[in-house]
DNA sequence: TTGAAAGCGCTAACAC
DNA sequence: GTGTTAGCGCTTTCAA
């Protein structure tokens, strides 16, 4: 290739990187055997020199979950736009498969997400060590040299109760997240206030997806509730449907509420009440956390309450009473 | 990290990628000074002498289609349980983009994985050029080297038109997916034996998103169909969303039938009649591509009926008659 | 069994 | 403005 050019490699690698002083001459020639040729330089020599691989990873729970994979789509997009790649991992929902990946991403990028990470803080920690950069969503670390990007999902807990609290409801029922996962620890906190205020929470132990939410419904329904205030949309759409099968009008018999406004929450039947999330908007601040001088440790995102049809005032009676 | 532990660097190197001869004394010094330091080699300059990055590259239309992020799930589980890691990009459905990030991404990765790209036919060859190996979803491309994962889509429309067929119902809406999707034009080819029977297809631009299902909605309508047929079941839920909105009911004034069934398929009202496809499967399929001499270059998945609620016998009157 | 040295492909530093 | 050279961090000869 260089010698296609009869120029040196240096003059070829110039001519390519640009800034550089070449003659207009050279540069035509080198363009076009670089172009005759195909010649691309070899990312693995670059990085290896320069240090840097121009590139980000990111480590999801579970890559089909659309929560998480908007959040990469955001990052991956504003990742592209200033010329970096983007390695992912999904872990399937498992710590050590989590810690594993992270650590070993760690070597080859320049950044590393962990989107709601669920490995123990000493672990978290080293990942911390063994990154240049990392990144954190829906959890926190204090550490140098590590931001998070959270969702203020306190908020919106706080919100969906006062929400249905104003609707006359005083029984409510709260599907909880994955244990082990800080984002459900936030979504708790929301509850002290309204708690406070006289509002009966009854939590009952579910997870994350529409299959655990299905499953949760009988054991929710048995604490009597007057609505059903779920760990996030997709729990929500489960409920939905169970309820549903259950005979059970929503929202006549019971109120359900979902968190995160997934795409299809605006269209089931009825439409989901639900605190809004732009994940796209989570995923470019994660990128944005990469630069080199954040001003402070964390991002808060807060989002808002959207109320659709599947909320309403409770029956008089108790549902199935 | 050498000199901690005394050895040459030969020794460290010998010792970690294991199977060569090193005695047991200085395994043992190695490596407890690797794991004092933490050290690991850099993967660029491993990658540089090898001339392998151990990683593959996944280019998809859009990141948050959870069709895509399904795909792109099978395929990392199966890299990574290889020792593989996993670069992706998102097109945002440029056709120009999706160039320059194969082109781009093939210089990095050992195989890549395009799916169902939408550039010009020359310009995939010369991706097929750039890429040591490249596998396509959704479209098949003559050329040494390039293997294909394809959904028989063609089967899946017949199928879903000889169970409208069966139910009576005789005039049928297609909202078509994007202009340029190869895959379309598979299941356009699914109406030839159907129409041939006397059916009637009606074709409607559309896309694939949930909002172009909702935006086809009237125009199909024009045409009095007793039954449409979505591009996929994004499609058909924006679709059967509208159709809520004009007060029209599903299966009793008009059946809906998506394809792909989609996670949220199961749980719409009514639920979805639609083709299945294992997604996570295609990703598997995908990744099993890469192996060095497949038997044949193309794989074909084939999906199955699935009838829900959304399809009923046609009313004894056109819809709004 | 171990060490020394070459070289993977590239770019920055230094000549000219 | 251009060529020559050193060296990024590793693994793989080749010697010892």
């Amino acid at each position: 290739m260089a010698r296609l050019a009869e120029v040196s490699t240096a003059t070829v690698s110039r001519v390519l990187s640009g800034g550089k002083p070449v003659s207009p001459e050279v540069t035509e020639r080198v363009r076009a055997a670089a172009n005759d040729v195909g010649y691309r330089p070899n990312p693995a020599a670059q990085t290896l020199l320069r240090g840097s691989s121009r590139t980000v990873g990111v480590v999801v729970p579970d890559l089909g979950n659309p929560y998480f994979a908007e959040i990469l789509k955001g990052l991956a997009a504003e990742a592209a736009a200033e010329k970096h790649h983007t390695l992912v991992a999904g872990t399937e929902e498992d710590p050590e498969q989590e810690y594993r990946s992270a650590i070993e991403l760690a070597r080859w990028v320049d950044g590393l997400l962990l989107c709601a990470p669920r490995m123990s803080t000493p672990r978290l920690r080293e990942v911390a060590e063994a990154a240049r950069r990392l990144v954190l969503i829906n959890r926190v670390l204090r550490h140098h040299a590590v931001g998070s990007v959270v969702v203020d999902y306190h908020l919106g807990v706080r919100a969906l109760c006062e929400h249905l609290a104003a609707l006359g409801h005083k029984r409510i029922a709260y599907l909880q997240g994955p244990t082990a996962a800080w984002s459900d620890q936030q979504r708790q906190r929301g509850f002290r206030s309204p708690e406070a205020s006289g509002l009966t929470i009854i939590r009952v132990p579910c997870g994350s997806t529409l299959a655990d939410g299905r499953e949760a419904v009988e054991e929710a329904l048995t604490y009597k509730p007057t609505a059903i205030i779920c760990f996030n949309d997709h729990v929500a759409v489960g409920v939905l449907s169970r309820l549903r099968e259950l005979g059970l009008s929503v929202p006549h018999d019971l109120s359900v509420a979902g968190i995160d406004n997934a795409p299809m929450s605006a269209h089931t039947d009825p439409g989901l009440t639900t605190y809004a999330v732009s994940t796209v908007e989570v995923g470019r601040q994660a990128w944005s956390r990469f630069a080199p001088k954040p001003s402070t440790a964390t991002t808060h995102i807060r989002g808002e309450l959207i109320t659709r049809a599947s909320t309403a005032p409770p029956p008089h009676k108790s549902p199935r009473g």
